[in-house]
This record gives structure tokens, C-alpha cells and sequence, in this order.
DNA sequence: GTGAAAGCGCTAACAT
DNA sequence: ATGTTAGCGCTTTCAC
């Protein structure tokens, strides 16, 4: 390659990286015989010498069932993918779904066989996360993780504020008797969406008008059976999820309550499935393309040394059928 | 690390890689220093030597809007990430959505940066498959490349058998008038699944019988209404994915056509939004994480040197409510 | 069975 | 502004 350039390897090396103190000459030399060999930096080589590896993690900590069912993360992975790629870095895969997994994330990064982690659905409590604080590795989080909020970076949409505009909505519509299927509570998603409908619903969000659930659509169905079954006079139920609402809908309608006439239903995402369902899920738009946006743009800057503080957007109520 | 050990370094390579003529004494001995001192191979450096990157490309040909709601990826995903973990290679992402995309994906092949590619929803044509080839590069498909069939191995679901199946089962119920919506016909789904639906129905699969639809949601809805204009008796009909059918639906309950009374609805995939709908959808089953590890599988076998052989795995009918 | 040593392709420090 | 050179950490001959 210097050769076919007719320069020195170094010389070679300068112009690949951008670097300064390089001649016109030499410069258009070395762009002319790359083209014309088809030459490609080796990434081994220079991984080698420069100790970085161009490549950043990212990491799901999820059990299984929720991968195949969230929206979220296939809009994050393609962002990421796209966004990284830009900086000619990429993006490895990593699933650290239980020990085994989480052992292999770790002794991944334990490594240094990546520039970053991208962290997804982290929960809290997560022994990956001091695995990778003592690392010193660059992490970011996409939604907060609970606990660790000052210290690990996060884009996030409005979780807590999202939840309350569907609160009120509800009780504008004159419901009473309101009840909530939240998601589980060491996700963010689970914690603030029910923090921010007490905050609205006050005293009247007591113990037995909340269910805890598990993301999934089969959940959603028997937290909302448990919930006609502890109130069976409610009015009304905000759902954490789409996914758990439209499981909600169906027990609604094998218990023979009609919705919204006689249970409303508000979900929370606004995925694909809000508009599939009968009837179509009121629900809170989460802006995912954003978050997604955000978070790699916060790792990024993160591996430039640059400050970073978490980003909050905002959601947007999508009033529909169901409520 | 050697010293640590006392041996040399080529001993604690050879402990490392698993070659013969190790002593007992010799490898207990880097053992115990591997885990005292927590030592991990540097990959840049193996990498550099062995001229083999330890990690394998997932290549997602597809326009962004069906990455956001393909449920088959993101078990491919699953399983590919577990299971090349277990060779301790990796998984890189790499979305060749546009011809930016395709480039950037083609000169990290050319790069070498990769030992393998698994191709996901790659259309017949796509340039990166010539690229492919000349590179050598062991690779294969997720679904039948069109025209590729015999150069790149897949797994598949029998997307020709399954088709056949709902193509009979709605003329077993006496359906007459039955219409098909289609997937994009560059795709195996597409294209097979069409070919299974006509081998059943013969000459009544019309022209005006059957119109193409893009896989989405909203693509199924128009889809639905320019075959209802088509063919305004119609009685029944077979949708290419579950998605699209989840359109049909809206669109004949718009159009104040009862299902499956009037029109039954046929769907293909059984995934998550199968069961949401209502009425619920009666669909082909496909056998998708068994795919996914016949996928990998076939590459992990390549990468080894063996011999492949395509893989079709048997598709299931589901009956719900829709037909 | 094991050590010594060459060299993979690159970057960065040092000369010039 | 550019060439020269010393490694980066590993695997792999080649001796022994």
C-alpha cells in the first residue's frame, strides 16, 4: 500500500487517520492508490496498537419472552446501528438475559473488547453495572436505571409525566373507580408510570386498585382478571404497556364488560399493536426513534470526554377508542 | 501472563487454544494463573495472527419500516447471539436498508472484519450478494435467497406448504370466492407463499384475486379495500403475515363486513398480534426459533468446513376465530 | 513437551 | 512534511 502510493507507511497511516502534516501531494497519492487496490485499514492492526476496538456492546437484559415482543428495542438497534456505523464503529450484540449471559457480557467488556456499552432495559440491582462502573467502561442507558440515575447517562421519555396525562384524562372523563396494571417494578417503566398515576389519583390509587404485571400480553390478561376480581365495580384501568393492554381487553371482554362504555382502557407506547386492537387503545405515544437517537448520541459523547446529562422527552396522549 | 505461570508464552498459547502436547503440570499451572490474575486473550492481537475475527455479521436487508415490526428478526436475534456466544464469537449488526446501508456492509466484508455473514430478508438481487461471493465469505440465509437458492444454504419455514394448507382449509369450509394478499414478491414469503395459495386454487386464483401488499399494517388495510373493489363477493381470504391481516380486518370491518360470517381471513406467521385481533386469527404456524437455530447452525457448520444442505421445517395451521 | 523467535499490519514517537 | 522504527499481544514454526 505505501508502496503503491509511493510514500512511506506512516505518510499512509496520517492521511487515514485525518492527521495533520500531510502534503496535498502525498495526500492525493495515497486516496488514488487506495481506491485503486481496494485497500481497507486492518482493524486487528490498529485495534492492537491503539487499544481501542471500534466497536461498542450493546446489551439486553431481558428474559427472553419480552425480546420478542418489544418495540422499542429493534427501533434503538436500528438507530444505533445507523448512527454508529457513521463513525465507522460497530455494533456488537449481546444478550444478558441470565447468569450465563451475564457472565459472558461481562467477561466481554472485562476484555476490552469494546469502546462502550449501550444498556438496554437494565434492571436495577443489575451486578453487570458495577462490572462495568469498576471497568471504567463508557455506558449509557436507554430509560433510566433506577438507583443509578447520576451515575450511568440515560435517554428516557417522560415515563412519570406520561402517566399522569393519562390519569387525567381518565378522571376528566369522569371515571371514578380507576385501576392500574403496572410493569414490574425494578423498571423504570414499571416505577414511574405508577408514580406518576398516584400522583394524580392520590389516596384513591389504593393497594387493591393496583396489579403488578410482567410486560406481556398473557399477563396483562390475568392481571386485569385479578383486578375485576378485586374491584369488580372499577371504571376504568390504565395499562403499562399496549402489549398488556390488549391482553387486558380480551379478559374485559370474556368478564362481558364492554369498552370504553363500561371499563375505559388506556394504554402506553403507542406500538403497533394500539391500532390493531378492538377496540383501538387510547394510549401515551413514546417518542423511541428520539430516545433511541439521544442515547447513542449521549454514548458517543461520552467516548469523546465530553460532560453528558440524562435527556427527558416528552410523550404525547393518542386518544383513540378504548378510552 | 507466562511469567505468572512460569512457562513461555507459546505453552500458555497452546493451554489456551486447546492444542496437544500440553503436560498436565504445565496447564494447571496457566490455569490457576489465568484465574488468579483474571487474564483474558486479547482478540486484536489473536486476531492479527490467526487472520479470523471471532465475529460474524447479521446483515438486515430490509427498508426501515419492517424492521420496526418483524417479530422473525428479533428471534433470530435471540438465538443467533446465544449460540454464537457459546464459540465465543460475536455478533455484529449491520443494516443494509438503502445503498449507503449495502456499501457500508460491503466494505466491511471487504475488510475481512468478519468470518461469517448471516443474511436476514435478503431480496433476490441485492448487489451485496455478488459481494458476497467474490469474497468467499461463508454465508447464509434466513429464507430462501430467490435465485440463490443453490450458492447460499438457508433455514426456512415450508412457506409454499403452509400456504397450501390455509389455501385448503378455506375451501374445506366452503369458501368460493377466495382472495389472497400478498407479500412483496422479491421475497421468499412473498413470492412462495403466493405460489402455494395458486397451486391449490388453480385457475380461479385470478388476476383480480390476488393484490400485493408490503408486509405493514397499513399496507394490509389498502390492500384489503382494493380487493373488496376487485372483487365485492368475495368470501374469504388469505393474508401473506399476520400484520398485514390485522389491516384487512380494519378494513373490512370498515367496510361493515362481518368475519369470518361474511368473509373469513386467513393469516400467516402466528405472531404476538394472531391472538390480539378480533376476531382472533386463524393463521400457519411457522416454526420461527427452530429456524433460527437451523439458520446458525448451517453457518456455524460452513465456518467449519462441512458440508450444507438448505433446511425447510414444517409449518403448523392454527384455527382461531377469523376462519 | 516446551522455549525461543519471527511476524501478523498498524500507529506513534522520533528523526530528519 | 515525511521516512524510519519500535512495539502492540498473540500464534506458530522451528529447534531442542
Amino acid at each position: 500500500m505505501a508502496d503503491a502510493a509511493g510514500v512511506s507507511r506512516g505518510t499512509v497511516s496520517r492521511v487515514l487517520n485525518g492527521k495533520a502534516n500531510v502534503s496535498l501531494s502525498a495526500e492525493t497519492a495515497v486516496r488514488r492508490a487506495v481506491a485503486e487496490t481496494g485497500y481497507v485499514v486492518n482493524r486487528a492492526a490498529r485495534s492492537l496498537v491503539t487499544s481501542r476496538t471500534g466497536s461498542i456492546v450493546m446489551v439486553l437484559s431481558e428474559p427472553q419472552e419480552r425480546l420478542f415482543e418489544d418495540p422499542n428495542f429493534s427501533v434503538l438497534m436500528r438507530v444505533a446501528t445507523n448512527q454508529l456505523a457513521d463513525r465507522d464503529m460497530s455494533l456488537v450484540l449481546m444478550i444478558a438475559g441470565d447468569d450465563g449471559g451475564r457472565d459472558r457480557v461481562a467477561r466481554y467488556l472485562r476484555g476490552g473488547h469494546a469502546d462502550g456499552a449501550l444498556l438496554i432495559s437494565t434492571h436495577a440491582g443489575d451486578p453487570l453495572l458495577d462490572e462495568i462502573e469498576r471497568a471504567g467502561l463508557p455506558a449509557v442507558a436507554q430509560g433510566a436505571v433506577l438507583g443509578r440515575e447520576s451515575v450511568i447517562p440515560y435517554a428516557a421519555a417522560d415515563e412519570r409525566g406520561g402517566a399522569r396525562a393519562m390519569a387525567e384524562y381518565l378522571v376528566d372523563q369522569g371515571r371514578r373507580k380507576i385501576g392500574m396494571i403496572t410493569g414490574p417494578l425494578d423498571t423504570p417503566g414499571g416505577s414511574l408510570r405508577l408514580e406518576g398515576f398516584t400522583s394524580v389519583l392520590g389516596r384513591k390509587a389504593g393497594k387493591q386498585m393496583i396489579v403488578h404485571g410482567d410486560y406481556t400480553q398473557a399477563g396483562g390478561e390475568s392481571a386485569m382478571r385479578k383486578l375485576l376480581q378485586n374491584v369488580p365495580d372499577l371504571d376504568a384501568v390504565f395499562v403499562a404497556s399496549d402489549l398488556m393492554a390488549a391482553g387486558a381487553l380480551q379478559a374485559l371482554h370474556a368478564a362481558g364488560r364492554r369498552v370504553p362504555e363500561d371499563v375505559a382502557v388506556g394504554g402506553f407506547d403507542d406500538s403497533a399493536i394500539a391500532s390493531a386492537t378492538r377496540p383501538a387503545l387510547t394510549t401515551v405515544r413514546q417518542p423511541l426513534a428520539k430516545v433511541a437517537e439521544e442515547t447513542v448520541r449521549l454514548l458517543i459523547a461520552l467516548l469523546e470526554d465530553e460532560e453528558v446529562e440524562p435527556v427527558v422527552l416528552p410523550t404525547e396522549l393518542i386518544i383513540r377508542d378504548s378510552a
